[in-house]
DNA sequence: ACCGGCGCTGAGAGTCACCTGAGCGGCTGC
DNA sequence: GCAGCCGCTCAGGTGACTCTCAGCGCCGGT
């Protein structure tokens, strides 16, 4: 992981810690570079505004070496820079800031799963599977299409596996820390989720806890 | 961070925040109680010595309100206070002043890594169980439909552990200390919870202790 | 037995949390 | 450039929940 912003550096590895993943963090363009070319990595998180060197100069670099590890580039949302200019360099994937920490997980879990031998990433919940790696959800045998955000709040609430998620928790973890919006949203899409998984089987596993949250059930 | 020593506290913060730490300080027990409400923390430095209240008291009431947020408690060398107790009020870690940053530093890292002890998330009282995970209460076999303030008493009614609640404690932890209305609520909300956790069962678990307050009995 | 006080309860009113449908801007694919 | 999807906001509606109030019963003391 390389990013000059310290907080958000921190908290990001750690979250990837705690998802089991070993990480390295540097501050820099230049360290970047170096550890990039030293150790072996299964992914790189960039930065594109670095100090030293900018992230695109870094992610040439090491194409050009011949390094191919798989690259993750990290924008300023208004910024200047676009997707096609970062994927231009040899990056894998791009991302703009603000992000949803689940968004950035399950984009590494792909990077990683493309680049490496396939590992089981599926969730269950019931009936109700979850691939992260593919994005691909499921109610039994039929496919359920989920669209960005709603995957990302699905992912959340089975990664808690039955325990309540509170209002705040879930905006903090799928809309971003800074997300200044109207908590509403969160209802809204509960709301989406339950047409797609529940309604059209007959099930309520998405239940709300007045007062306190939602939790998804196993359902029978 | 709480510590009263503002200088201390000061530099201690840089240094974290240096080392990609996110880090609120606060200088005395009150806020920092207050704060490690609200915010949701990956661990608390916690002086003993406080204005207003004793860092121990902090401690103990975070746990028994069921926050188990890793405490790493800071007392003076040859203070009168010692580890045994201080781990007795639920802390997690303890270093005594004066200490070398790089030590607090790597305590700190192991709390975080270790993440909020493993609690036995279900509380049990005869055939009453409540799970504050999933919040759900279940008397026998048969589920128990409880609001979000029936539910909040009757966790702190069962954290007593057959020990006497008096009135103006339960309004204090239950409604909170800013609490202005009228007392009679939890008169009424005691008689809420009978209604669902003992009338239908035959039983009489929640009993009022006459001029002391309310207790809750594990029944056969 | 009487009386004061503490606790209990039913009714009711106000508030709040949540759900939903409509609609809008932005982005994407055609 | 247009159609459609996506993400989000907003306003209105509804039912659940919280709290107040007032009257009454019960307990304990004299």
């Amino acid at each position: 992981m390389v990013d000059d912003e310290e907080h958000l550096a921190a908290a990001i590895a750690d979250g990837l810690v705690a998802e089991g993943f070993d990480v390295d963090v540097e501050h820099n363009g230049n360290d970047g570079l170096w550890r990039a070319r030293e150790g072996s990595y299964d992914a790189i998180v960039l930065d594109v505004l670095l100090p030293g060197i900018h992230g695109y100069k870094v992610c040439r670099t090491l194409r050009d070496e011949g390094n191919w590890t798989p690259i993750l580039i990290l924008t300023a949302k208004d910024g200047e820079y676009d997707e096609a200019e970062a994927l231009d360099t040899g990056a894998d994937d791009f991302l703009s800031k603000p992000f949803s920490f689940v968004v950035l997980l399950a984009r590494i879990r792909a990077l990683i799963r493309r680049g490496a031998p396939p590992r089981p990433t599926v969730m269950t919940c019931g009936t109700l599977e979850l691939d992260p790696g593919t994005r691909r959800a499921k109610r039994g045998d039929a496919d359920v299409k989920l669209t960005a955000r709603e995957f990302a709040l699905l992912e959340f609430l089975m990664r808690k596996d039955g325990n309540v998620a509170s209002k705040p928790e879930i905006l903090d973890h799928v809309w971003g820390i800074d997300f200044a919006g109207d908590p509403n949203v969160v209802e809204v899409y509960v709301g989406y989720l339950r047409k797609k998984i529940d309604a059209p089987f007959g099930l309520e596993t998405l239940q709300t806890v007045r007062g306190a949250g939602y939790r998804l059930e196993p359902d029978a």
